[in-house]
DNA sequence: TCCATGCGCGGCC
DNA sequence: GGCCGCGCAGTGG
């Protein structure tokens, strides 16, 4: 599968926990050690992090809203400036546009849907319904993407 | 408080 | 395609 999406990382079960960023990255489930979204502009997004950091993020576990990326202060979380649809976004995008399933993780965050206790959960696939840009609590415009879980593919299936 | 490190991406040949 | 350098990033010690 020449153009094969991004499934299930080899191994890994859904639901499976991981202490740091570190070791998602080892097990193939989120690679880049510090960037919440994976992936790239023209193949789509592979895999990303939730854990509420951007204050426009709404996670509600079966659906959730995704803040893009880029124009947030490091430290407050805040938003700083405006969001461009460009690398990573752009990937989101494109994942919204072909269909593609993307990975989710989950971390410790207020607002995240039921948190693991400590570190990272691998929480299956979800794919991007839709996407819109949108003014912020911050007054600054983000990219907003709508993410709905797999049927059956993630961590609160039945 | 500081800063490493991995990855995408564009430029160039 | 391959190489290289830049800039960014939902960490974490």
């Amino acid at each position: 599968m020449p153009d094969s999406p991004f499934g299930h990382p080899p191994g890994v079960a859904v639901g499976a926990l991981f202490p740091d960023r570190v070791a998602l990255s080892v097990a193939g489930v989120h690679r880049p050690r510090r960037a919440g979204i994976c992936g790239r502009a023209r193949e789509g997004a592979e895999s990303v992090i939730v854990n509420c950091a951007f204050v426009d993020d709404q996670d509600q576990g079966e659906t959730l809203l995704y803040t893009g990326s880029g124009a947030r202060h490091p430290r407050t979380g805040r938003q700083i400036g405006d969001q461009t649809l460009t690398r990573s976004n752009l990937a989101l995008a494109e994942s919204a546009r072909r269909r593609l399933a993307v990975r989710v993780s989950r971390g410790v965050g207020r607002g995240v849907w039921r948190p693991p206790a400590q570190g990272y959960r691998y929480d299956g696939l979800y794919t991007v319904e839709d996407y819109v840009a949108d003014t912020g609590e911050d007054g600054y415009r983000i990219w907003r993407f709508r993410l709905a879980a797999v049927p059956g593919e993630w961590f609160g299936a039945e």
